[in-house]
DNA sequence: CTGAAAGCGCTTACAG
DNA sequence: CTGAAAGCGCTTACAG
């Protein structure tokens, strides 16, 4: 079934249909009534595909998620879609895995779709430096920062990775604690042109908490990389404390690996806080339900959000781009203990 | 940039390099190599909606999957997607929320994509009633009966939940508990009509546990609803132990409300499994990092995956529809005491 | 093996 | 306000 059965029964001709299936203007109240009654009757549908590849440009908006598993971004991504909702606008949710090109997807998406705009949650720099320029509409990339890549049509909202990490290992230090693991991300696939990646901002964080209070770290000993997944922070704790059985805390560059970290203590025979204490990233909803409830840096989803939306729409008014900072916030639960 | 491009700049016509980029038999080697050249050079990529307008057929797969961060879901998406790469065949994957409705997003898929056959994770059998006949390609339901439903192109894959709740149950008044509150679904909006929805089948396990052993089962005191969520779980257990202050155990139909009742319990002053002990249901990565890690009825994720697509593909190739189940074993992990 | 042409189901200037 | 027509970017019989 077509637009043309919908005019046949209608009475109308096909490009009249089309007019009240846009919500043109210039179509007759009978037109309209009578149409949208034979639309109803005949349950009609109209081709997505006829319809993109005629429009020259979308009315909705799209979100590209990178990870679907990923419980901060499921957080953001709710209350996107609700603003997006409450504002009358459309919007289409792409999910891809963690490996896959963010970047090629928006390309496509602009292309095939035409959205009004595009938002990120998370992305490789990597994959814009390479292919952005493809990417032709206004874009927010979510929660990494992306000022220094210089794209006109892509801004950001983020938190201040150096500045979280940093008070999340600060923490630890003023509670008393000097031998401090880390777990992070990838920090090796450091290219000067690419700029640091977020792994990497935070370990500089982690470096900077020790510098102020005059403390040594040495990176290459103390941190330990790992998948952002359970498994990743349960093997990577299993490693930091075979290398140095002396620590008395871990800091987790997410709450998943935290997670995955609290079980790996606990199954060494060792208490939480009592023999370890354990710092997460990110406050996921997740981090609150743990035994002993995580304490984190709590990445401010609502204003992530909101800002992100906000920006968009401003930038698909003509605005230009802008990056933002949000604030985080250091949550205190139950896994850290004052030493002394 | 269109394959108009491509064919001027190659020297063949559109139709050449249609038939180059489709892979079509009857095209010299020094077209294709020539077509293949030209594309590489221009970054030709094909409009998949002008290429889906004209296609009858569509060459991959579909899956549905209701609920983006179901991560018994999530594992089992992985491994379909695995499977179809192995095969060779493309497969698109959409995300939609628990309340939206999975068969009307099949139609259109359907009909604007034309998949050789669609995998649904998750369903609610009142869509499947109410608008599953403009679904025209083969289809398999996993993680939901969809037998009584009596269409002949909708195959199913699941688990026996009236079997597996009862094994929980059964393990839990074998262990000696008397007491024990249950953390539902949606088990009220019985039509008959309908079937029985998998909550329901749950509650009818965990009766048929205390029958089979001459013990009384009271769904309307003991049964608690919750929403499939942390704070489902969480919130529900209060309920229950409110309700209930005598409850030596909770049985919960997800493991994620599971990981919410325990942190209930935990809040309430109580201990796993010395006071109360906890079951869960699914078996996801998860429950095996909780701390107690958690008793549960662990769904067979791979082999989900597996016959769900190897029906499937039976199923595209002509076989009619089959309903399996699968077994499911009971994973003890920490979280239950045995009495005396 | 290749090209010219019809047509998939829509939208949108262009006339009237 | 409405209709006839062109055209979006492809695929695929149909000839040759």
């Amino acid at each position: 079934m077509t637009i043309k059965d919908v005019a046949q029964r209608s009475g109308y001709s096909v490009g009249t249909v089309s007019r009240v299936l846009n919500g043109s203007s210039g179509v007759s109240k009978a037109a309209r009534d009578k149409v949208l009654a034979v639309v109803e009757e005949l349950g009609f549908k109209p081709n997505s595909n006829a319809r993109q590849l005629k429009l020259r440009e979308g009315r909705g908006y799209s979100i590209i998620v990178k990870g679907v598993g990923n419980r901060l971004f499921a957080g953001i991504v709710e209350k996107m879609q609700r603003m997006f909702k409450d504002a009358g606008r459309a919007v289409d949710i792409y999910y891809l895995e963690e490996d896959s090109d963010e970047v090629d997807l928006a390309a496509q998406v602009c292309r095939e779709r035409k959205p009004l705009g595009i938002l990120f949650l998370g992305g490789n720099r990597e994959n814009f430096v390479r292919r952005f320029s493809a990417v032709t509409c206004p874009c927010v990339l979510v929660t990494t920062r992306a000022d220094t890549l210089g794209f006109p049509n892509l801004s950001s909202v983020s938190t201040d990775d150096v500045a979280g990490a940093a008070q999340a290992m600060g923490h630890l230090l003023d509670a008393g604690h000097r031998a401090v693991g880390v777990i992070g991300g990838d920090s090796r696939t450091f290219t000067p042109e690419m700029d640091y990646n977020t792994s990497q901002l935070r370990l500089i964080g982690c470096q900077q908490a020790h510098l102020q209070r005059g403390l040594p770290f040495d990176p290459d000993r103390q941190s330990v990389q790992a998948r952002y997944s359970l498994e990743g922070g349960y093997e990577a704790a299993g490693r930091l404390l075979d290398r140095s059985p002396d620590l008395t805390a871990i800091l987790a560059m997410s709450d998943i690996m935290a997670i995955g970290a609290i079980r790996a203590i606990h199954d060494r025979g060792l208490r939480i806080p009592e023999d370890v204490s354990i710092v997460g990233y990110d406050g996921i909803e997740q981090a609150a339900y743990c035994i002993p409830r995580l304490t984190t840096i709590q990445q401010n989803a609502d204003r992530l959000a909101r800002r992100g939306v906000d920006i968009l729409l401003q930038q698909t008014d003509g605005g230009g781009a802008v990056h933002e900072i949000i604030p985080f916030q250091l949550i205190c639960g139950e896994s850290v203990r004052t030493m002394k």
